[in-house]
DNA sequence: CTAGTTATAGAAAACGTTTTCTGAGCTGCG
DNA sequence: CGCAGCTCAGAAAACGTTTTCTATAACTAG
């Protein structure tokens, strides 16, 4: 079949242990005549490593696992890609499995890959409280992406959504929204009350009176942020913009104004959180705090390659900070529109818990 | 660290081989006694197979790769889905790798997927008509689900385009409609080519003639599809429903629909392609043809699966056909609407190229 | 000049399976 | 009764690496 190191030891007149050596690029001193003939005779016979053996011998096969919910969920593929580049650029490769939601399928992905050569496993999305046994006993390296816990939890990597909310009212403030509705998430989620708590920070920290009047629950559905908005406008005092937890609440609150006949941005403006694919096409297209999904599958990876390397052990739970994606919904400055689509792949901040400036 | 066979065969008092045999389900006959024995100590001991062992000794890893040009392109997670749905299903497991469309990233995907150990590669979304020597030499088995090419290929999983553009038509056409606009995708893609195909078969059946001021180009955008049926909207005798080639540009008709101060679907009806995300949270929610992305990579895997089980070598093009899925932009009879969210991993038809019924 | 060290290369063990080869004990048939 | 043929189990080879151990030559220090 395949060339293997010991056709290129005939070829070359060496042993197999030099070769060896040489192709897998060990700091064992090889003499440089040698190093070089056993390259160029491995290049021209196209040699390929065999990984199933390498891994079999060595311990390590230069392959992650992901567990994902589900690869088809909206913030998943993002996640991975970044998971995926990162990898990629250190020579990695990733296994995949899905669990849908199911905490025996999440076993048995772990279990699988485990027994697997993975020399570490990235959880997306992970939502059971219940660490896995097998996973502490495999001390295989370890990392979580998600947006769900609430405690920070050791080798996980986190939205600050709580920053995110901040500048979403921020601007609206900047633009002399003084009365601003919120729609909340499910009052469960870690999220909700991050973002809430940011809604609730950035008012006071311009000395707006905080209304609890104007804050709405929600569910995430673009329904829940119809009926919301719907409750918002009968108000006496109806708020001038509207904040939404997630954008498809958002877009669920533009749906109600444009019902009850009022225009967005020019008589409510709203703002919705995520940036999700639809927020550039339905119309006004949605102004929204990007979630870092992309980035955030870059962090874990390299904390997770890190740890690979035995560079350190576990770490502290890390925050990854989004940018907010002005569009139309809030009638801003089309000066701000410049920046309009952000490239998921470039620059972004992270910001480790401890590290963060004031709040 | 791990059990392995001889912890098994020594707790046991059988030796590997037999032990090996037992687990590795082969059919080598053993004794019921000893087999229930093993199988009883192999679980309490949570003895899993060295997989890199295994497919060292046996070449055979139960794991495909599956080379996508982004995980974040749209239609790529379902598809990936469907893969990975029915690998599991047989025990297997993927390695995804992206290829940015890019043919030297290709290029190198293919041969890192070659050295490492999987049993077969999926394409999804190849776009590159150089088949690489790589592969043909590797004499792996793998498949192609995509939508780009033109000429059927061998191993390959396709839309049937044609049928699924015979179905938006058919629907207008049963709400009474007979001027029906048509936006096209470029011209240069096979995708377009075969749903204008179907517009215009579809009308013929019908015998309503075919009028070529009632087609205008578009390029896939939003945009696009908003200039084309502004074109639309500006003749003299204007079409009461627009079919689009995709859903984006459907989108861009109904605005440029809207703009003109004319209602969806009371004033013009629109038909979109390919079932985005979007498509349901619109307003009005679209009405569209069903891309069968996930149906695509279960077939693809089918396929895959039982060239690697040896059951049989290449195959023709496969085409899979998708539904049409009633919302509000034709205004159809709530009772069709019935079927609504159609369930991507139930049935599904797959209908051979040779076994089309008349076209 | 000798002993100790260093630089380099080879031999061989090891990784955990699968699978081939061997062989022991039966069964059945002439 | 004897032998072919079957059923089942064990011994050992093999898969292609990496890595430990050993060996040799060259060099250095005293």
């Amino acid at each position: 079949m395949s060339v293997k190191l010991e056709d290129i030891a005939k070829a070359t007149g060496f042993s197999i242990a030099t070769v060896s050596r040489v192709l897998a690029g060990t700091d064992y001193p090889v003499s440089p005549s040698v190093r070089e003939k056993v390259l160029s005779v491995a290049q021209a016979m196209g040699y390929k490593p065999n990984i199933a053996a390498r891994s079999l011998r060595s311990n390590r096969t230069n392959t992650v696992g992901i567990i994902v919910d589900d690869i088809m969920s909206p913030f998943v593929p993002p996640i991975v890609r970044g998971i995926q580049d990162c990898l990629r650029e250190n020579g990695f490769l990733s296994l995949i499995v899905n669990s849908d939601w199911d905490p025996d399928q999440e076993q048995d992905a772990i279990r699988t890959l485990i027994s697997r050569p993975v020399d570490g496993i990235i959880f997306v999305e992970y939502s059971h409280r219940v660490r896995s046994e097998i996973l502490e006993k495999s001390h295989k390296p370890h990392m979580f992406v998600h947006r769900i816990f609430g405690s920070p939890i050791k080798n996980s990597v986190v939205p600050d959504d709580h920053y995110g909310a901040t500048l979403a009212v921020r601007h609206l403030i900047s633009l002399g929204h003084q009365r601003i509705g919120y729609i909340n998430g499910p009052e469960n989620w870690h999220n909700s009350r991050a973002r809430y708590l940011g809604y609730q920070d950035e008012l006071e920290r311009h000395n707006i009176p905080f209304d609890p009047e104007l804050v709405q629950p929600g569910d995430w559905e673009m329904e829940s942020g119809y009926r919301a908005a719907q409750n918002l406008l009968a108000l006496r005092d109806r708020p001038t913009a509207i904040f939404a937890a997630n954008d498809l609440m958002a877009l669920g609150a533009i749906y109600a104004i444009q019902d009850a006949h009022l225009r967005v941005p020019e008589d409510i403006a709203v703002v919705g959180y995520d940036n999700r694919d639809f927020a550039k096409i339905v119309r006004p297209r949605l102004t929204t705090v990007a979630m870092p999904v992309y980035e955030m599958g870059r962090v874990a990876t390299e904390s997770l390659l890190a740890q690979i390397a035995g560079e350190h052990g576990e770490t502290e739970e890390i925050k990854v900070r989004g940018e907010l994606v002005i569009r139309d919904t809030c009638g801003a400055d089309e000066a701000l529109k410049a920046r309009e689509e952000i490239n998921p792949r470039t620059a972004f901040r992270r910001v480790l818990l401890n590290k963060q400036p004031e709040g």
